[in-house]
DNA sequence: AGCGTTCACGGGATCGCTCCCAGAAAGGGG
DNA sequence: CCCCTTTCTGGGAGCGATCCCGTGAACGCT
């Protein structure tokens, strides 16, 4: 393998100085027409292509953006990792990836994240269900490192982005609600996550605006999972009929599972004998039996939102030290603190209703 | 936030110089006892951590691994990420991700890689199902950048590690012959992929071992994908009784579900009048209905397996850059050119076996 | 013609480290 | 006691970019 080309031999084959080169590559306006094309014929000939290494310690600035996320969120992060990259292929970022277990984040917490920003490798960081770590993120944030989370539990002061829970549980239990239930079950998640709020009050409010009263024996509480679930489901079950539900809507497709669990070993037919909706659109969903109708987490695009919103960070970081007062740079575009995205109704089987179809959340 | 701490504050801090701190760091031998432990304590005290971009620079060799993988398969990476990065934490190495799309592919493949690697920005690719890639990883791994890749789809001269498809598949169809089955259909994947090959082979061995004629009516052939598994299931319910089989080995988890599907319509009972294996254990399978008995991939020790592999060759590169000719070198353990882990079967509901437990593959 | 501006470009200094050679200090053998 | 090793340490020379000051040419204006 030939030795690599360095800026230096781009520059003495286009007969010009490094500087010059350097001027093409990184787009500054202050290069003539014909110089810059020649430049850029030279680099293309050789396949030329920058050191990543040598532009950050040169330039104080890095073209990497890490990403943290707690392992056990891997299963779920494949379309938001998708999105993410789509919009990264086509900057000149690369995603270095930092994941740690539970041990990590017990024992030494601040440690893993400090290490990580004192490598000075990273240019911003995205946090993906920070959980724990939110505070210390959120620190860094204000300490003026560029970092955007992509999460659902906790209100943040840091830039965020997140689904619409809220409006999606509306939706879902308002879809019953126009099949006909009255008496609509709930089964919320934990009280801590914000999640499990904002879910309970899309049912709450679906429920009140259509005039039915909630009432307090049809909500149950789990832990997000499926023993919780179908323990949660046979307490319905035990309800005297007059009361039990028709129809339920789970905050978690995972304690869906359990309900149909539970179902199945009862005898209820679902959906004949109760309507079920979930919450998530997890892979498993659309094979279970019957196939269950849910509230689809708008992850790509999420994923999407949250690096563009990261990159905006970055650039309004790097004007910041070249045109420090620009009355211009007053004028920019604000950066937004969140964005929520709209969460749609995926209809299949487990709610009675006939078609599947995708129904906007709002 | 202060300035950040160099390598020249620790030296002037700790009364040396430059060079023995970068020897400390580095865990080079020729440092007194004393000296490094001053310095250890010094960098302890100052929270200093190395800036990999400057010793990247400087040395030549990063301590970046690349992994390299196609978008579509990012839904399955999750085990394997989990075990790259449980090695990889305790090391001084990051990873960094490529994606790229089937656009990107046909369009211009070979620039993709070449300029990932222009960069100089990591040390070793690691290669998640290459699948076109593959030949052009080879070359670079010709060429001495270290490459290790995990797929099974192609017999490769490079360095790979993957599952035991064949002996998988030779287990499952054992379970089912175990069962009292005799007459066993098999969907075989698109025969371009060496893992078809090798799960059709199994199958063919153990129906041999067993002292079952294979019957080319019961072997059909999908794409890997539910709706070919829906077809191909059809196909089979439509023969005469008589041949009809009884059980069904489906090459993939997803095959599996069409064939769900069709027994569903058609009213035939799954596992009563069909025994049903899949293979690869996706994270549906343990929720469809019934639950599937499939065969599972090791994802998480091939993860552990191929950063190991990657580490080891990039250590050796490493020694030859020092110790040239060293005889010690001559006699070192030869690195395994490729792994093959073992994968294990999970009895669940749908082969009609009463427990559900698992069984180790080989 | 003389002067100030703007436009392109050159090249020295620099980023934080590793490499490596040279030299000091400490022992060892004749 | 001198010389030769061995063990440690210091510090100059890069690595390949960016930054930024400085310069020469071309142009417009008085």
């Amino acid at each position: 393998m030939a030795k690599k080309a360095t800026i230096e031999d781009i520059a003495r084959l286009a007969g010009v100085s490094r500087g010059t080169v350097s001027r093409v590559i990184n787009q500054r306006p202050d290069v003539d027409r014909e110089t810059r094309a020649r430049v850029l014929r030279v680099i293309e000939e050789q396949g030329y292509v920058p050191s990543l290494t040598a532009a950050g310690l040169a330039g104080g600035r890095n073209r990497l953006i890490g990403m943290v996320a707690p392992v056990f969120t891997w299963p779920i992060l494949g379309e938001l990792v998708r999105g993410i990259t789509e919009i990264l292929n086509r900057t000149s970022y690369e995603l270095v990836l930092y994941t740690f277990n539970d041990e990590d984040l017990t024992r030494n917490r601040r440690d893993i994240i400090n290490r990580l920003l004192a490598t000075q490798l990273t240019a911003g960081l995205l946090a993906m269900y920070p959980g724990q770590l939110s505070d210390q993120l959120t620190e860094l944030s204000q300490q003026g490192v560029p970092v955007v989370l992509v999460d659902d539990q906790r209100e943040q002061t840091t830039h965020w982005v997140r689904a619409d829970d809220a409006a999606g549980a509306y939706a879902a239990v308002q879809h019953l609600i126009k099949l006909g239930h009255r008496r609509i079950a709930h089964i919320q998640g934990p009280s801590e996550y914000l999640v499990s709020h904002d879910r309970h009050q899309g049912y709450l409010r679906a429920l009140r605006d259509a005039n039915i009263t909630p009432d307090a024996d049809l909500i149950q509480q789990g832990d997000f999972l499926p023993p919780s679930g179908y323990s949660c489901a046979l307490r319905l079950f035990d309800l005297s009929p007059e009361i039990r539900p028709t129809a339920l809507f789970a905050s978690t497709d995972q304690m869906a599972y359990g309900v149909l669990r539970a179902a199945e070993e009862r005898g209820v037919s679902v959906p004949r004998d109760l309507a079920l909706v979930g919450f998530d659109d997890d892979a498993p969903s659309a094979h279970v039996h019957p196939p269950l109708t849910t509230v689809h987490q708008p992850s790509f695009e999420m994923g999407q939102e949250a690096i563009k919103l990261l990159l905006a960070l970055l650039a309004r970081q790097r004007d910041d030290g070249l045109d420090f007062g620009n009355p211009l740079n007053g004028s920019q575009t604000e950066i937004p603190l969140r964005i929520v995205l709209p969460t749609s109704l995926v209809v299949r089987a487990s709610c009675g209703a006939a078609n599947s179809i995708t129904i906007q959340a709002n």
